[in-house]
DNA sequence: GTGAAAGCGCTAACAC
DNA sequence: GTGTTAGCGCTTTCAC
């Protein structure tokens, strides 16, 4: 690494000042740096001696301004939502930034209004602040891909381009629907035959694809579906309310949720009721929140292979900025599935 | 002279540009922008005319090379644990980044390899790619601040120098101790005399502190602790094991805990003996997590001010890096109690 | 109040 | 292979 402990620069070396203990022109530092194969040898060493002797690194700013890219990723975090078990955005961010920092790129993040989700957006990319964007929420309505598309910002996005199945920017999902399916299966392996579904309200795609991995998983075994599923909003209480009228009303052995926020409802009903989860009644969410992680007795929960949807971002992103640009097609990761206490 | 029109469209304008349309010269525009008051106020007007009509915003990189600045904020982010319910951590980059915005800079995020926990600084330094730090895990053993004092890099630290009492950097820390006291007296409040104690191991310094809150609180009311208090590795189990050896040689009726991890260890073990929370037992866990929020009966907690500690790190980073840099003393702050059905 | 000149540190082109 | 030249787009002197 080249620290230099005990040092205190007061201002960082430049390439002149390497040029100028190698003895060589400020060009051939930049070329021992960037293009090292055009250097003999016995140069290169003496410049690489120095600029360990110095602890060089190039300057960003002025590397920046000169190869008019910032190797800067920009991702608009907005507020993780209270009461909620919804954290994929976060282990999301932390994986991305593990991936990037493997292809040269650090993240910025910049918060996201809101009321507005283009704002942000457009000065980063006007300031040249960023080389490309990472564009998170893609549900219905979001006009955020079809915003840079237009303004041709190079981006990634992670969510189907759901409301546009033209759109051909490069995006990386998973496939909630196998992930239901799998937790379906699951439990109809288990034996369970009346497997209930709590899902989100019918205008969103993801919740919808969702669903679907559910009732194929039920149909496949000949298993009727009518009067098992509810659509509500993704809350604790929702999934709390719509779990007891469906225990009432169609008496289902277990449930699978869009979401670990809504198995947490279930699982609030099931308490209220003095029914034990995995023992009485069998539970699975979606995320393999922490919350599905600790709750006793565990709850059962799709993951998503966030590492691996943030190595495919980089990947495309990595195309994306390439010479020259490359398209990239939309890749589909399969989820797994985490056994827990509940199922 | 102008760019070719049509060659690059999507390059973006330039301050020549922008002094072409306003048949200014460039530094005229550049002060427009940055001392508005140095321009007479119908020319002020024509350039700020001339800058909405073409969108101009001044390059990053350029900006960031001659005012040796990037007006970028470097924050290093450790993996979060699997399996437990801290999350301070992202809690915390969403109110920095929301805070960091009202003060004109950005978030940038690099990973932290947890074997080197001052690899990814030196180079951020070092290239001039942020301005400053915000250090956050500055528990014992952590040589983030030393270093980076000694290195003279401008740095606020979330937390405490608990190590270093002599250390004059600026930080921000929320009061462990207030809260634990806070916590432990809600308890007492309801009536509770045997109130229970699960912490961390003894070289916490945070554990410490946290855990004099609920000796403080008890001592306040003539309550004896012996007996009463648990040490631990901060993982659900741990907390299931402690508990369950606390209700069988202590028989509290209530437990504070240093960690909703913790507190989630506890409902494991009142949920294995048919004891239910908030009712039979009361818990009492720290962070107010997701986790806390949606187990049911809620889990009540310590809630951390995020939001105010993400300001008043802004506001010591504007000081800090003010002309003159101002020297800022350390801020405790208080935290809350969500109260929930656990007591 | 406005404009001309200089240069931040770097790399792309071209000489040699 | 190596050095020289010419900017990238901006702000900071300092004339006028």
């Amino acid at each position: 690494m080249g620290r230099m402990p005990g040092r205190v620069p007061s201002a960082p070396p430049t390439l002149a000042d390497v040029a100028e203990l190698a003895g060589v022109s400020r060009q051939t530092v930049s070329n021992a740096v960037n293009n090292p194969d055009l250097l003999r040898s016995d140069t290169l060493l003496r410049v690489q001696d120095a600029i360990a002797t110095l602890g060089y690194l190039p300057n960003r700013a002025a590397r920046n301004l000169r190869t008019r890219s910032s190797h800067l990723i920009g991702l608009r975090i907005t507020a993780a939502q209270e009461g909620t078990a919804n954290a994929t955005m976060d282990r999301f961010v932390h994986s991305l930034v593990d991936t990037s920092r493997e292809a040269g790129y650090h993240v910025l993040l910049f918060a996201g209004d809101p009321l507005d989700p283009l704002a942000g957006y457009d000065d980063l990319l006007r300031s040249t602040a960023v080389d490309a964007f990472v564009v998170t929420d893609t549900y219905l309505g979001n006009p955020q891909a079809a915003w840079l598309q237009t303004r041709r910002a190079p981006f990634v996005a992670f969510g189907r381009p759901w409301a546009d199945p033209e759109a051909t920017h490069p995006w990386v999902d998973v496939d909630g629907a196998a992930g239901c399916d799998l937790a379906t299966s699951h439990l109809l392996d288990r034996g369970h035959q009346r497997v209930a579904w709590i899902g989100w309200r019918k205008d969103s795609f993801i919740g919808e694809d969702r669903r679907s991995g559910w009732s194929r998983a039920m149909r496949s075994r000949g298993l009727p579906t009518t009067g098992l599923a509810s659509r509500v909003e993704d809350t604790v209480s929702s999934g709390r309310e719509a779990s007891a009228v469906l225990l009432d009303e169609a008496h289902p052995s277990a449930f699978v949720c869009a979401s670990d926020t809504l198995a947490m409802g279930v699982l609030h009903t099931l308490s209220q009721r003095g029914l034990v989860p995995g023992r009485d009644v069998a539970v699975v969410g979606f995320d393999d929140s922490q919350v599905a992680q600790v709750v006793p007795p565990g709850l059962t929960s799709v993951r998503q292979p966030l590492e691996d949807v943030a190595a495919e971002v980089v990947t495309a992103l990595e195309s994306l900025l390439g010479h020259p640009p490359a398209a990239h097609p939309g890749v589909l990761l399969e989820p797994t599935l985490a056994v827990r206490g509940s199922s």
